[in-house]
RNA sequence: GCGAAAGUGGCGGAAUGGCAGACGCGCUGGACUUAGGAUCCAGUCCCGGAGACGGGGUGGGGGUUCAAGUCCCCCCUUUCGCACCA
């Protein structure tokens, strides 16, 4: 009696010996090719989510499947550590972040090493420890040097409730990307990069990076970057000193500015207005644009509206006195914060023109057409021609463009400028788990970095104290607050924030090169030899912070001589999420699995019994109650078969519908091949590969489909088809099952039969790596375990096919097919398809007009049709 | 509003411009069984037909082509991203 498939002991059983293997250590070896396959590595949350699950089995299938090929695969795993969460969990249980995250940490590598993924643990890294944060430590120090960080007082957002500073990169919507609630702007000091320095290089490089990195990402990174063309242009103010200076892409319509419009925030407004009549008006306003939330503001919603300063400004051309506005629409945060209002040909500015009874000037008609103001609904925004615009009058808007900055140019009232979107980015976190800044504020000496030889800086883990009191908890641990002004020795204080994660996060990819070096963040032999990445591979949500940023850190670091590619990531998949069907009940919300009851026409709620509303496809979500663990997957069906599901079910960048039923089959499937391999054991083990070569009728057949397997396999994995990989093996198996009454009698027909098995086994192994480990060793496959097989080829004399079937089409309808020497020629595909019955009866009722033949595939005859008259 | 992607059976999904629906799930029937929620075999887009076969069919409408799920134009829907960026 054939042993049962029972994935349990024989999962535990490879792990371990993996494990004691060392099997996917990896080195540096100069004489092989190089693939470095990399998932973005976790936060260590607790557990691990079917999101996890479903990066890593790709991960895993990849570095597998290019080990089998022969590449030197480098496929590290390691922890983004510091954060948030850790500290919040100090909170709610009174552990130390530390504590908190090392656990989660061990957990999770437990809950890795059961899915059985072919990390080199020996290359881990965590962000939390010192090892890794001295040399986050010690870039900022040399960006430091070369002015790429520096310190400003800015109006930055600020969570009220994780009490800390945002990047524009983490607020969505308004709100904190963490914890989803409202989001302030506050003036605080704090330390920036100056990614602003590389924003056309990133940019740019965006456009090297068209065929390998989704088109969706590209676009969100350049839209965030959000370079624009236009000039500066400085007003003079009427009757006083100083002017106002605005950014515009339109500078070709200066002539219709009618008045001028300034941010809030604008440090002009209270200035211009002051011991004006309209002082206490312009408070007032001020007064409540700045309570409005940054949600509501940004969400689009709000009114616009205005004051009116008091003061005047002059337009440089034409010399017309023009009233300065303050306007809520207007954002401090880009360009100038001050913007000359064109009504004409700027739908904010006519509405804003309109609502306050404003002048509005044509200086641009559409092609053929004249603009009457009085008449307009809506600004004209496109490019036409220039009018009422002195110089310009007559140009097309290109050119009018140009003139104008020319003139500008000439006067020395404006100039070229681009401009964008991309701001520096703001690093310091008034928060206890991350990196310390390495700096100290000294009150002789100012701001004084740590020397090099003192890193790191140590993050103190003894005395702490988190709390929601805000402030650093860094500042209530004086041995680590008070220290020594590096350069003047006096009494100092170190810098008590810390660094922003995303930092953690921008070079961890250069780390794992070499992971304890001692020297730099990076050897630049290892760097040399490993980098770029081949694979990157990660969720969706990071496609611009966390991608951006380390396209940003790897060109640094490429200027500081680290690296010698600017772009970090080669190739980009971005995974989709993990879906699950939802239960709703109108009355009490999302329902779990035991809450929907199975009942009338449906399911019913548990507690209520009214019918649920049944939800596919939404995101697996503790709120939603959907959620299903890998660990419990990996508990009933095994890690090979919860693997095997999550790669056949959806394409890797599609989401991805968890189903009960979809896994089951997968388990269905593995163990087919389990039985089928145990039951003809004997037949296989006594089979010689080597020997397939005489083989005839059903076995050659059976030869002809493992070579087209092996090659449809090869080409599906390389094109990242995993699930259409995964169906062309189960046709395989689905045709041995065919074959289960031929008994292999020859030894021709046992090669053929192990020939099948053997490569139905290696083509699985990065798909289901124990499994096919376990059969390999049960048919005594050669040349040692089968992850460390070589891929097999496919012989192009068994691809072959010694006859075709042509489809005959009749206008384009299939009337027939024909079988012909896959030789044939034109004419004899035609006399085949002609002595067809079928066919020539349709032939027969009109005249031919054309033959179309796709050689081996088709023929297509063009028929006129005979007109019934 | 702007931008991007996508709409194919009951469901997940296949189809370098060349046989639409591979493979899997579900369902139907059969075999083996004391039994089956195990396993194996067969069937499963719609309409007509016993069948051979015929007709229709990839969100809707046009177009290009011998040939369109695939390319082009318009519209509808969904998802995602950005959201007053001057």
């Amino acid at each position: 009696m054939a042993e049962r498939y029972q994935p349990a002991g024989i999962e535990a059983r490879w792990q371990k010996r993996w494990e004691d293997e060392g099997a996917y250590r990896v080195e540096r070896r100069p004489d092989r090719p190089k693939y470095y396959c990399l998932e973005m590595f976790p936060y260590p949350s607790g557990n691990l989510h079917m999101g996890h699950m479903r990066v890593y089995s790709i991960g895993d299938l990849l570095a597998r499947y290019k080990t089998m090929r022969g590449f030197n695969v480098l496929h590290p795993m390691g922890w983004d550590a510091f954060g948030l969460p850790a500290e919040n969990a100090a909170m709610a249980r009174g552990t130390h972040p530390e504590r908190w995250t090392r656990e989660n940490i061990a957990n999770m590598k437990l809950q890795m090493r059961a899915l059985g993924v072919s990390y080199d643990w020996e290359r881990e890294i965590a962000t939390c420890d010192p090892g890794y944060y001295r040399w986050n430590q010690w870039l900022f120090l040399r960006m430091h040097e070369r002015g790429l960080v520096y310190r400003r007082r800015t109006a930055v957002n600020w969570c009220p409730d994780c009490e800390t500073v945002l990047a524009n990169e983490q607020v969505e919507g308004g709100a904190c990307w963490r914890c989803s609630n409202p989001v302030v702007t506050r003036e605080i000091e704090g330390w920036f990069f100056r990614i602003t320095r590389y924003a056309d290089e990133l940019l740019a490089g965006c456009d090297d990076l068209a065929s390998t990195w989704p088109e969706r990402v590209l676009t969100m990174q350049r839209n965030w970057i959000g370079r624009s063309y236009g000039a500066r242009i400085d007003f003079a103010l009427a009757g006083r000193e100083g002017a106002v200076r605005v950014f515009t892409t339109r500078q070709d319509t200066l002539f219709g500015a009618t008045f001028m419009s300034l941010a809030p925030e604008h440090p002009l407004v209270a200035e211009l207005s002051r011991g004006t009549a309209q002082e206490a008006a312009v408070r007032a306003f001020v007064e409540k644009a700045g309570r409005l939330e940054r949600s509501a503001r940004t969400a689009g919603e709000i009114e616009k509206e205005g004051v009116f300063t008091g003061a005047h400004a002059v337009n440089p051309l034409t010399g017309a006195a023009i009233p300065v506005w303050a306007a809520n629409f207007v954002l401090m945060e880009y360009g100038t914060g001050a913007v000359m209002a064109v009504p004409a040909h700027d739908q904010r500015d006519f509405e804003f023109a309109r609502k306050y009874g404003l002048p509005v000037a044509v200086v641009v008609n559409p092609p053929g057409e004249s603009l009457e103001p009085a008449t307009m609904t809506a600004a004209f925004e496109g490019d036409g021609v220039a009018v009422n615009s002195g110089p310009c009058n007559g140009l097309p808007t290109a050119a009018a463009k140009e003139r104008m900055i020319a003139l500008l140019e000439e006067r020395s009232c404006g100039a070229r400028e681009t401009n964008y979107r991309l701001r520096d980015w703001g690093i310091s976190r008034q928060r206890y788990w991350g990196t310390p800044i390495p700096m100290v504020h000294c009150p002789a000496c100012g701001v004084v970095p740590v020397p090099d030889a003192e890193l790191p800086v140590v993050l103190p883990l003894e005395g702490v104290e988190i709390n929601q009191r805000g402030g650093s908890p860094l500042g209530r641990i004086p041995s680590f607050r008070h220290r020594a002004c590096p350069q003047c020795g006096g009494a100092a204080e170190r810098d008590l924030d810390t660094m922003d994660t995303f930092v953690d996060s921008s070079w961890y990819f250069l780390r794992y090169c070499s992971p304890r070096f001692e020297g730099a963040p990076v050897e630049a032999g290892d760097a040399a030899y490993w980098m770029p990445v081949d694979q990157y591979i990660g969720g969706i949500e990071h496609a611009i912070l966390h991608l951006l940023y380390a396209r940003f850190f790897t060109r640094v670091m490429r200027d500081l001589g680290l690296v010698a590619s600017a772009e970090p990531f080669a190739n980009l998949l971005t995974q989709g999420m993990v879906c699950m069907e939802s239960y709703r009940c109108a009355e009490h919300g999302f329902l779990g699995p035991e809450e929907a009851l199975p009942g009338a026409g449906g399911k019913v709620c548990h507690v209520c019994a009214a019918p649920v509303e049944v939800g596919g496809r939404i995101k697996m979500s503790k709120s939603k109650k959907n959620v299903v663990s890998p660990d419990e997957m990996v508990r009933v069906y095994g890690a090979d078969t919860t693997r095997l599901f999550s790669l056949f079910a959806a394409p890797p960048e599609k989401e991805l519908e968890w189903s009960e039923e979809g896994i089951e089959g997968c388990q269905r499937f593995l163990n087919r091949i389990w039985r089928l391999v145990e039951g003809r054991l004997e037949e296989i083990r006594a089979g010689v590969a080597a020997d397939a070569a005489g083989a005839e009728g059903a076995w050659i057949d059976l030869r002809k489909r493992t070579h087209r397997t092996t090659k449809k396999v090869t080409e599906d994995i390389e094109r990242f088809h995993f699930n259409t990989a995964i169906s062309a093996v189960m046709e395989l198996v689905n045709h041995l099952y065919q074959l289960e009454g031929a008994a292999a009698s020859t030894a021709a027909a046992r090669g053929a039969l192990r020939e099948a098995i053997e490569r139905l086994l290696l083509l699985l192994q990065p798909f289901t790596p124990h499994f096919a480990a376990e059969l390999w060793e049960r048919i005594g496959g050669g040349g040692g375990e089968a992850r460390a097989a070589a891929w097999p080829g496919f012989d192009p004399a068994l691809l072959r096919e010694e006859t075709v079937e042509v489809v005959v089409q009749v206008n384009g309808k299939v009337r027939g097919r024909v079988t012909v020497p896959a030789a044939a020629g034109e004419e004899e595909v035609r006399r085949a398809a002609f002595a067809d019955a079928r066919v020539r009866d349709w032939v027969g009722r009109g005249e031919v007009r054309k033959v179309v033949y796709i050689p081996g595939r088709l023929l297509n005859v063009v028929v006129a049709a005979e007109s019934p008259g």
